[in-house]
DNA sequence: CTAGGGTTAG
């Protein structure tokens, strides 16, 4: 009978011969119903029945109350578990040492913290005093609630500490970023597992400390411990942060015996690990090499083509996972927002972002600011200040992408104003605040109110000017023609000017042909970018305009001993979704003809306009 | 029949 029993269950039944089944074993052999019950309770597919029969048990013993108790907790069905948790208590049927823990973990997934709190106190009635077992579930319990006091206090009530509840508290240390207390547990506890060693490792990544976390990880493999995949998981993903491709790879290494068996998470780690040191194809052959992919692999990879500028390509996967039908979520969609806004095209944001407003994530501050941020970026700023309007929330990232959307559209007062507003609801400004205020201030020509917001930031925001912000105020000197004073401002910052800051100031030397600081400047950027031929060119081009050519001629020759290789720029223009690319002198396309009048025409119109003012003028 | 650590983002 117990076999058929089994046989029957396999074939994966439906709901109305479980039916048949049932009533056939509380008719014919009562006996079997917790055979019965156990067997429903292995798959997740006949779970909800094997609740129902339960409730059905008359006076169901503590064993088969556990074990339908835990067969929920593993399924992480935790609403159901509590239910039959105060079922089962109603009833005053007997709870065992056994029935806390999954209680325990339901409350805590649940954030449930008043059932949490009288779980407590029902573990304080019964007695279950140094439990390990139940005082490990506790600690569990409130370090998932960020309550590390009350989790020493229960990791203190149990005397015979095995790992455990050691790597649960040390969680909750490093959740409360108190790495000294993690610390101190770790290097006094009598016993590490792997998970020790991940827990410790996991903290200081989280506190950016990763040398140490390097560190740590040398001696657990010194001191013979087996990673696991997690291990790997966090080592990459510490690799990944800190771009390093080398200790990657080397980690990779580790896994490469096991190499198909590996999850989806250990893959996705890798994936992550070399979009983030600049390793896209690998990435993508890494990928591609997957049996399965889940929203989080697709959304990794995207995002890689996305932040290393391969925007197309970011589009062309995120189509490929729709037809795949994979549902984008949130992260997903700020990825191809974020391609979409470095596209710059009005097309595509129009479609797109048609599209992601379609989908309903109207509440999501991360969607909304990228939503925003790609209109304004592609010159939609009425719709992007829309979708800024209609926010029911904004963080600082929102408030940042407007005030940055109105700056790069040259609605320098409105940047302004708004960030005046930001100040009214009492919000932080940030170092990218001041990126936008500066750039609003730089394309308007509003020198001294630049630098008064420079000044502000130290003297009233206590954020201390990057070399962007610097980078902003010799581009608002250079562009109000004040080269003198950029040079003397590139003189008095207290970082090293870097390739931006130079370069900003050789080209405002061109525009009002200042031949010293342009050698000065030059000088500069070939120690710095050797390789960089628009340098050169646009150095000889400044000595040519100005008639030293002996100059101009000395700067191509270097620059021909050195084989830079001058790139070809070209231009484009969108037409009907189509993107059109011309080089100098290009006469590829097939109405090129057309194209040339049309251009010369339009030249002709802009010098007739130029004239019209110059006469308006006078 | 009981417990812990990890991946994607503006």
């Amino acid at each position: 009978m117990e076999q058929r029993l089994i046989s029957l269950l396999q074939s994966s039944p439906r709901l109305d011969q479980l039916k048949q089944i049932h009533a056939l074993i509380s008719r014919t052999c009562p006996n079997l119903t917790p055979i019965f019950l156990k067997l429903l309770l292995n798959q997740p597919a006949t779970i909800r029945y094997a609740r129902q029969v339960f409730f059905t048990v008359p006076s169901p013993d503590s064993l088969i109350s556990n074990s339908v108790l835990s067969a929920h907790s593993k399924l992480s069905l935790h609403r159901e578990a509590l239910e039959i948790f105060h079922h089962w208590h109603r009833r005053g049927a007997q709870i065992t040492s056994f029935s806390i823990p999954s209680v325990l973990k339901a409350c805590a997934s649940l954030a449930a913290l008043d059932a949490g709190k009288q779980v407590h106190s029902i573990v304080l009635q019964l007695g279950f005093f140094s439990n390990v077992f139940i005082h490990t579930a506790l600690v569990d319990y409130y370090v998932k609630n960020n309550d590390v006091c009350s989790a020493q206090k229960a990791f203190d009530e149990i005397v015979d500490k095995d790992p455990v509840p050691y790597n649960c508290l040390i969680f909750g240390y490093s959740k409360s970023s108190d790495v000294v207390q993690a610390r101190h547990l770790f290097d006094t506890m009598p016993q590490r597992t792997a998970s020790s060693w991940n827990t410790i490792i996991a903290c200081y990544a989280h506190q950016g400390d990763f040398n140490e976390a390097l560190t740590l990880f040398e001696r657990m493999l010194e001191e013979g411990f087996q990673p696991n995949e997690i291990t790997i998981v966090v080592l990459l993903s510490i690799c990944a942060k800190v771009s390093d491709l080398e200790t990657g790879l080397k980690v990779k290494k580790l896994i490469d015996g096991h190499h198909s068996r590996s999850s989806l998470i250990v893959r996705t780690a890798i994936i992550e690990m070399y979009v983030k040191c600049g390793a896209v194809d690998e990435a993508r052959l890494e990928f591609n090499q997957m049996d399965r992919r889940d929203v989080v692999a697709w959304s990794a990879m995207i995002a890689g083509y996305a932040q290393n500028g391969r925007s197309n390509e970011a589009l062309e996967l995120f189509k490929k996972m729709q037809s795949e039908c994979c549902e984008p979520n949130e992260v997903t969609l700020v990825s191809v927002l974020s391609a979409c806004s470095q596209l710059g095209s009005t097309d595509v944001a129009e479609r797109i972002g048609t599209y992601v407003e379609s989908l309903g994530f109207t509440s999501s501050v991360y969607v909304n600011s990228a939503l925003l941020d790609m209109y304004a970026k592609c010159g939609n700023i009425q719709k992007a200040r829309r979708i800024f309007d209609e926010m029911s929330q904004r963080d600082i990232i929102s408030w940042n992408s407007m005030i940055g959307g109105l700056a790069y559209n040259g609605f320098a007062e409105d940047a302004v104003s708004l960030y005046h507003e930001m100040i009214q609801e009492s919000l932080k400004p940030n170092d990218i605040t001041f990126v936008g205020l500066l750039t609003a201030c730089t394309h308007a020509g509003l020198v001294d109110l630049g630098l008064k917001f420079f000044h502000s930031m130290r003297s009233e925001h206590h954020t201390v000017p990057k070399i962007e912000h610097c980078a902003c105020i010799v581009d608002l000197f250079c562009r109000s023609g004040r080269v003198d004073d950029a040079y003397r401002f590139i003189l008095e910052m207290e970082m090293k000017p870097n390739v931006v800051i130079w370069g900003t100031l050789l080209s405002a030397c061109r525009i009002h042909s200042n031949i010293e600081l342009a050698k000065i400047s030059v000088a500069r950027l070939l120690e710095l970018e050797p390789e960089n031929s628009s340098n050169y060119v646009l150095f000889s081009n400044l000595c040519a305009e100005a008639g030293q050519w002996e100059e101009a001629r000395s700067m191509r020759k270097l620059m021909k001993s050195k084989d830079v290789q001058k790139l070809a720029a070209y231009s484009w223009i969108e037409l009907n979704g189509r993107l059109n690319k011309f080089l100098v002198g290009d006469r590829s396309h097939v109405r090129c003809d057309e194209i040339y009048d049309t251009v010369d025409e339009l030249n002709l119109q802009l010098k007739g306009v130029h004239e019209f003012y110059l006469e308006e003028s006078i």
